[in-house]
Order: structure tokens, then C-alpha cells, then sequence
DNA sequence: AGCACGCCGACT
DNA sequence: GTCGGCGTGCTC
């Protein structure tokens, strides 16, 4: 008897032992899927680890597989040695990895089915819940359970399915849901009796009346070339149709006269290929040399940081180092943070590269990213695979070189569920195992890759000159509270210098980018008669009012309600109180004169109403998290700006990704406190990179651009940095201040993330916990705290963080992590707190 | 993660 | 007295 152990879609600690059915002995293979039953009802699709022969002697009784889903494995061997170092090194299940691994097209699952028995007759009343059920079942004999809920409303149908089940109403099955579908596409070919040019010539003499059809033959012909054995092609119904003017009917009666025949053939999803493609461009001098350099420090190094400022011609030396590995027949994978991956790159590579270029990325389909995995994994051929963080996992053979763009960005560690990964760390070790090159880029690299450059681990190439010499834009900054102060600024959000450089832009026919990194219209409204703000049931954060919905969402967990119409508090009484504001920025009413709730901050929503009273006449759009839901609806924004057809777009930090615009030669940074007064240790470089990729965007070809930068703090060495461009000097301040603090680079830190509902057993625990680690790690055992957002989703939060020593190895941390959660679990109240471990926290 | 078992409050 | 709330433990 031969026995598999399998890993599940589960945050399970260890892997379960399948017995093999005797047919499947030969076919069940490390890497393979297989469905098994888990538990008391469900299904899941399972990863073979091993496959041997010992088991069955042990308490449990063992299940059998109870179906096979591949021929061949899905994974290749070196991917599960990369999913079993994520889940060592960032302290998490292996069955995370693996359900982050895989898309879902590849990980079938049961759900419970209910079918409707149309014999069934009510020997009694049914009790109102049942009868709803019931009712959900007019006109479909069979719904899911999740479908049930969603029909019927009701939170929990299962009990009331049970009991109509037991009345013989309903009969339920567990059914696997629907994975990959091949995309199936009807064909048109010449029949094989008619292959013969007098069959041919005598079909032509029948016609007769029936024009049409002779016309749709004389096309299908044309166009399949079925004649010429050299040139013939398969043809689509589709393009036949199409192509030839025809209706389906006229087409049936040539298939209905046997000379043609229609059949299936599955097709692919992928983008279809440009049929020319162009030559590289050539680069400049500037980009030779770096291109030059990078390519002698992989001669000694493993990784190179590409430290090119914006517009100086990354990617073109990308593009030619990827062709180069494309060339030597080893695959590529090029990596940008989500956002970043838009129609202008994709095109861009496709033209270079054409079926050569896999994209990945989440807001594809599930199932064309199931085909970019079978892609991968049935050829051995060169593939530039242009991806996202969890591209990392594809089945790649033979990688050279991985690039990893806008490599400072924090979108790259992955937040909430596990694996936490950090997917630029991870390309390194993926890299190591290939045997590949890493290149980092970035205009604005993370401090912890600049100091892995300048410190020799990794290689350092600089381009500092913008493509075609353009010159770095010109920063006015404009100090905020003081204009507040003299009331020039009393009510508004822009500052004069801001208004004036966009009027002359948009006289010019040229274009600003207004940046606010805050989405919604305010994020805090207030009574200014009581003070009382709005708060999220489940979080503990303000509402953020969102206007052009006329409601007030919480960022962290979706809750909303609409706005009141007045203050649920004082029912606004006291309506002549007048207000006790403190804050500075300008504050709307946000139901003016009817009630005494206004607004405090301001969000993207604002801006663009603002400005749109401001340049009545001027096309403005909106780019963030709520305009930009969809690809298509990101791509329109995106596209109508560069063709001009906006001219200010204002939007969150979704504009500071690699985006390219020609013509765009005013930037507006309207409140850069807010990027920098959050506590981290991360605040500052973060305020720093965002405000210089900004400012990036501004500047064109022939001219230089101007950023206008607001700020109640014009004086802050951040600020006095970012126009100056410094990011040396800002390195090198902060390393100051991270290696006096024990923050990276120069310490490891571990995250002990704990939860629970119940606060007053997480504060005595957490307490405790750190006790206990302190006691085995000493000084490095810093907190309990609380974070500065104490509840999310019902669940107060505490966290402890581990400083470690760089070079100290991470093993050993690991198991004093485990013992010490073991021990405690002692408490019983333990139970009542989820932890999870945060390594390398962005 | 599900799902079942098991123990306590508000209803028939 | 039951229905059903969710706390706790297990799944090869």
C-alpha cells in the first residue's frame, strides 16, 4: 500500500497522510493536485508532498484519495523548497504559502449543494424560515448554500436546510465549484469529401439561387486557403462571419449540405501577439554605461541596485538586459508593485517581445492567470514573465534574472493574510535557487537596499541624468500656516502660487497632477455644536465622509452608513455656537445649512470639487482606490490623461507609480504633513520617496517642470531634502537615526501581532507573553504596545516587537518563538487571542 | 478554515 | 422545557 502526504489550502501546522488507490499507485507524484476529503464534509484540492510507504500504523484512520487532478505535477520541484523557505522564514504555515501560491482556478473546493425535490408535499406548516428557503428555489432546482444566504438573507441557512432536509424537502451534496474553464471557440473547415477541387466545382454548379451562400464559400475559401496545402489556416466562426458579411444562417445551410463542418478546439486567453515585432531602441550613453556596469557587478554579485532618477531610462535597460538572458534561453521575471503594471508597459514589452511576454497580475481573470501558470509549466522555452508580488510562485524553469521595479515600494510585503511575505526579499532567495541575477530599481530605493549597496553586498549603479537631459523640476514650497495666519489661505486649499502655476499650465494646453494621499472627501466630520465625531462600530477609527456617496465609510474594515442628516447627538441644537475648530485647513459644512456637522482634513473627493469651482472649464479626474475599482476603469483614467483628454487629474498615491505622462508641467503636493507626521520608523523615507515620485511627474521633454509644495512646516529638514532632491543626505540622516534606535538595516524586526476581543485578557497576556520572551530574549524584547489604531474589525490589538541582531541567525529565534507560544498556551485564556508574527513589517 | 460538539440565555 | 447563541477542539 502506498500512502501520500499532502499539504492543504489550510493554515495547518502539519501535513496529512492519504492512502493511494492501487490504480493511481504510478500517477500520484510529489507536485501533483489531489482531491481529498477533509474533515466531515468537505472537499479540497490538496498538494502531494511525498509519496511512500510507511503510514497506517498510526492512530488515526487513514482516507483514500478520492480523485487525482493531474497527469503531471503542477508545481516544479524547486518551487515547493521556495514555499517551505516563505513559511520558515516568515514564521507562517505551509499551508498559507500554498493557498497564496496557487491561483484559484487550480484549488477546487466543495461547497455544499441543495437540491429542490419537486415530489415534496408539506405534511404540516412549515416554519417561516423554511418556507423562505422554499421559496428560493422557483425556477432553480439547485443553489449552493452561499447562494441561499444570498437569496434568502438569512445569516444561517444550514440549521434550516438540515430541518427540511429531514422533511424530505431538500437533498444535499457536497459539490466541487467550477476551476479552470478552457476558453472553447467554434472553428469552420472544408469537409473531407469536398477536399477535391471537381466535388468542389460541382457544389458551385448547385447553387442555384442561393447566392449567399455561394458568396460565404468563395470567402471561407479566400480566407482558409483550404485549398493550398502550404497556406491553409484554421478560421474561426467568428471571423468567418465577420469577414464575410454572412449571417449564422447562411452558414447552417452550407454545413447543412455537408460541405463544410464546424468543430470545438479550446483557445487561449492570452494576449494575442503583435504580428511585427520592433527592434530594441538604442540606448544613450548614460543608459550603455549603467548597462555596462550592471553587467560586470553580476560577474561578482548576486544583486544590483539600479539607482536611476525618474525619467532617466530604467526600463530600457531592463528591456536590454532581459533580451539578453531571453537570448541565452533562461526565463525572466519582472516584477512592479500592483498599480504599476498598466497598458503602457504591457505594450511597450509586447512589442519587443510578443509571445514571448506572460502577464500576471491580479486584476486579470482567474482564469487566464491558470493559463499563464500551464504556460510556464509545459514549456522550458525563455519567457519574460511581467508580473506582481505573487508571480514569485509561478512555475518558472530556469530563471536568469529577476527585476525588481520600483523596488522601495512597501505594496511588495504582503499584509494580511499570510504568507506576510516580502516579495522583493523573497525574489532574492527565488533568484538564489534558480541560480539567477537580481536587478533592484528604483529612483528612490529602499534605505534598507541602498545600504546593502553601499555596504558591498550588493552592487550600486547610479543614472543621474534624466532621459534627454530634461532637468529635475523646479520645488516652490509654500508654507501653509503662514498664509493661514495672514487669512490668505482662510478657506481654501490651494495657495495662490498653486492656483497661479495650474492657470498657466492650463493655458499653455499643459496639465497638473494635484496629490493627496487621503481618499474620500474628509476624514473626520464633526458636530460643531457637541464635538461628536462619527466612529466605526467595529474600528477604532473616524468615519471618512465620502460626499459623492453621501457616506461616511471606515477605511479599515467597509462599514458605512449615510450621512446623518443631523447630529445624532444634539440633534444640532445650538446651532449659533459657532464651531470649536482647531484645526487649521479650511472646514465645510457637510450638509450645508441644515445641520451643524462639518468637516475636518480633507480628502481627493475635496480637491476635485474644489478645483473644479476654481477651472470650471477645466477637464479634472479623480485617480484613486474608489475610481479606479477596475482595471478598465483605472486604465480609462489613465489613458484620457495622456491623450489629453483630461487636463488636471488629482489623485492618492496611485500617481506616484511609474506612470509617464509627456505633458505635465505642474504638480501640486497639497498637504505634505500629512506623509510625514505618522508614527513609524518608516515615516520619513516613505514621506520622502512619495513626495520626490510625485514631483518626478512634472516636467517635459523641452521643459521643466514646477512642484508646488504646501506645508505648515517648510522648515523641516525632510522638506528642505526632497527640494533639493537629496537622497543621499536623507540616507544618511536616517541611518543615523535607525542605527542609535536598532531599526533596519541594522536590526531584524519581528512583529508579535496579538488580537482579541476581549481587551482586558489581551492586556494582561500580551504582558505576559513579553515577560516571557524578555526572559529568553532579553533587551531585544521591546512592548507590549498598543498601536496607534487600537481596534480593527471588533479586535483590539497589542503588539510586542523583537529587535534581532542582523547577523544573528534566524533559526534559533524561531524556536524560542515556538516554545514560548507553547508555553503560552498554559493559560487558558490564551485561546481567546489570535496571534501572528509580522517579520520585516513594512 | 470549516464543522461538530457542548454548554448557557430568551423564547414557545 | 427547546432553539440557537458561539466558545473549543479536531480534521489523515
Amino acid at each position: 500500500m502506498k500512502y501520500a502526504d499532502v499539504i492543504l489550502p489550510l493554515p495547518l501546522e502539519n501535513s496529512y497522510t492519504y492512502s493511494i488507490p492501487p490504480d493511481l499507485e504510478q500517477a500520484v507524484t510529489p507536485g501533483c493536485r489531489v482531491i481529498v476529503h477533509f474533515g466531515k464534509k468537505r472537499y479540497y484540492t490538496a498538494i502531494v508532498m511525498d509519496v511512500h510507504e510507511r503510514g497506517a500504523d498510526s492512530q488515526y484512520e487513514t482516507k483514500e484519495i478520492y480523485a487525482l487532478l493531474d497527469a503531471t505535477p503542477v508545481l516544479r520541484r524547486p518551487q515547493l523548497r521556495f514555499w517551505r523557505w516563505i513559511a520558515s522564514y516568515y514564521l507562517c504555515k505551509l499551508g498559507d504559502v500554498y493557498k497564496a501560491a496557487l491561483p484559484s482556478g487550480l484549488k477546487l473546493e466543495s461547497e455544499t449543494a441543495v437540491t429542490y425535490n419537486e415530489e415534496f408535499e408539506a405534511d404540516g406548516p412549515l416554519r417561516p424560515n423554511e418556507q423562505v428557503v422554499l421559496d428560493a428555489f422557483t425556477g432553480v432546482l439547485k443553489l449552493t448554500v452561499s447562494e441561499l444566504e444570498k437569496k434568502t438573507g438569512l445569516r444561517n441557512v444550514v440549521p434550516v436546510v438540515a430541518s427540511l432536509m429531514a422533511k424530505g424537502a431538500v437533498e444535499v451534496s457536497e459539490e466541487l465549484k467550477r476551476g479552470f474553464v478552457p476558453k472553447m471557440q467554434t472553428f469552420i473547415r472544408l469537409a473531407e469529401a469536398y477536399k477535391d477541387e471537381e466535388k468542389l466545382q460541382a457544389v458551385f454548379a448547385d447553387f442555384k439561387r442561393a447566392k449567399k451562400q455561394e458568396h460565404l464559400l468563395i470567402c471561407f475559401l479566400e480566407l482558409s486557403h483550404a485549398l493550398n496545402p502550404v497556406l491553409v489556416r484554421e478560421l474561426s466562426k467568428k471571423e468567418l462571419l465577420e469577414s464575410s458579411g454572412c449571417s449564422p444562417a447562411i452558414l447552417d445551410g452550407l454545413l447543412k449540405r455537408g460541405v463544410l463542418e464546424s468543430y470545438e478546439k479550446e483557445v487561449g486567453r492570452l494576449q494575442v501577439p503583435v504580428c511585427r515585432l520592433q527592434p530594441l531602441n538604442p540606448l544613450s550613453a548614460a543608459q550603455e554605461k549603467a548597462y555596462g556596469e550592471i553587467h560586470d557587478i553580476f560577474r561578482e554579485k548576486e544583486v544590483c541596485l539600479l539607482h536611476g532618477v525618474t525619467s532617466s531610462g530604467k526600463t530600457e535597460v531592463y528591456i536590454r538586459l532581459i533580451d539578453e538572458v531571453l537570448k541565452m534561453g533562461r526565463q525572466v521575471l519582472y516584477m512592479l508593485p500592483e498599480i504599476a503594471i498598466t497598458t503602457q508597459i504591457t505594450e511597450r514589452l509586447a512589442k519587443l517581445f510578443g509571445d514571448k511576454l506572460l502577464v500576471y497580475h491580479s486584476k486579470f481573470s482567474d482564469n487566464e492567470r491558470v493559463e499563464v501558470w500551464n504556460r510556464l509549466l509545459h514549456t522550458g522555452e525563455p519567457m519574460l514573465v511581467l508580473g506582481v508580488r505573487s508571480s514569485l510562485f509561478l512555475p518558472f524553469k530556469d530563471l536568469g534574472l529577476i527585476i525588481v521595479d520600483e523596488e522601495h515600494e512597501n505594496t511588495y510585503k504582503q499584509q494580511d493574510p499570510a504568507p506576510r511575505y516580502h516579495a522583493r526579499n523573497a525574489a532574492l532567495v527565488l533568484a538564489g535557487m534558480h541560480g539567477a541575477k537580481t536587478l533592484l530599481g528604483s529612483a528612490t530605493p529602499s534605505i534598507d537596499s541602498y545600504f546593502n549597496a553601499t555596504t558591498g553586498k550588493y552592487g550600486l549603479v547610479e543614472l543621474t541624468t534624466r532621459y534627454g537631459d530634461q532637468l529635475m523640476p523646479e520645488i516652490l514650497t509654500v508654507d501653509i500656516k503662514e498664509l493661514r495666519r495672514k487669512k490668505i489661505m482662510k478657506d481654501t486649499l490651494f495657495s495662490p502660487v498653486l492656483v497661479e502655476k495650474i492657470g498657466e499650465a492650463l493655458g499653455k494646453g499643459e496639465q497638473a497632477i494635484l496629490f493627496q494621499n487621503r481618499r474620500g472627501f474628509a476624514p473626520v466630520i464633526e458636530c460643531k455644536s457637541c464635538g461628536w465625531v462619527p466612529h466605526c462600530v467595529n474600528c477604532d477609527v473616524s468615519l471618512t465622509y465620502h460626499k459623492f456617496r453621501g457616506e461616511l465609510v471606515c477605511h479599515y474594515c467597509g462599514y458605512k452608513i449615510q450621512l446623518p442628516h443631523q447630529c445624532p447627538e444634539c440633534q444640532g441644537a445650538d446651532t449659533q455656537s459657532g464651531g470649536n475648530v482647531q484645526s487649521g485647513g479650511p472646514c465645510r459644512d457637510a450638509r450645508p445649512c441644515v445641520s451643524t456637522l462639518h468637516t475636518m482634513g480633507f480628502g481627493t473627493e475635496m480637491v476635485e470639487e474644489e478645483i473644479a469651482t476654481l477651472f470650471p472649464s477645466a477637464k479634472v479626474e479623480r485617480l484613486d482606490f474608489d475610481t479606479a475599482r477596475t482595471r478598465t476603469a483605472y486604465e480609462r483614467i489613465i489613458a484620457d490623461f495622456e491623450k489629453g483628454k483630461t487636463q488636471i487629474l488629482i489623485g492618492t498615491q496611485m500617481l506616484s507609480k511609474g506612470l509617464d505622462f509627456g505633458n505635465v508641467s505642474v504638480v501640486g503636493i497639497l498637504n505634505a504633513d500629512s506623509l510625514m507626521n505618522f508614527p513609524d520608523f518608516r515615516a520619513h523615507e516613505r514621506a520622502f520617496q512619495l513626495m520626490v515620485q510625485v514631483s518626478g511627474r512634472a516636467g517635459r521633454r523641452d521643459k521643466r517642470g514646477t512642484v508646488v509644495l504646501q506645508t505648515s512646516q517648510p522648515d523641516h529638514p525632510l522638506i528642505r531634502m526632497v527640494e533639493r532632491f537629496a537622497y543621499k543626505e536623507m540616507v544618511r540622516l536616517q541611518l543615523g537615526e535607525r542605527s542609535m534606535f536598532r531599526y533596519p538595516p541594522y536590526y531584524r524586526l519581528i512583529v508579535i501581532v496579538l488580537r482579541s476581543r476581549n481587551d482586558s485578557i489581551l492586556q494582561e497576556l500580551s504582558a505576559l507573553y513579553a515577560e516571557n520572551l524578555r526572559r529568553r530574549l532579553g533587551e531585544r524584547v521591546l512592548g507590549p504596545v498598543t498601536p496607534p489604531i487600537t481596534r480593527v474589525q471588533t479586535l483590539h490589538i497589542r503588539k510586542i516587537v523583537l529587535k534581532i541582531e542582523i547577523a544573528a541567525a534566524i533559526a534559533p529565534v524561531r524556536e524560542i518563538l515556538e516554545s514560548v507560544h507553547t508555553e503560552m498556551q498554559r493559560y487558558l485564556p490564551f485561546k481567546q487571542l489570535i496571534v501572528h508574527y509580522d517579520v520585516d513589517p513594512a
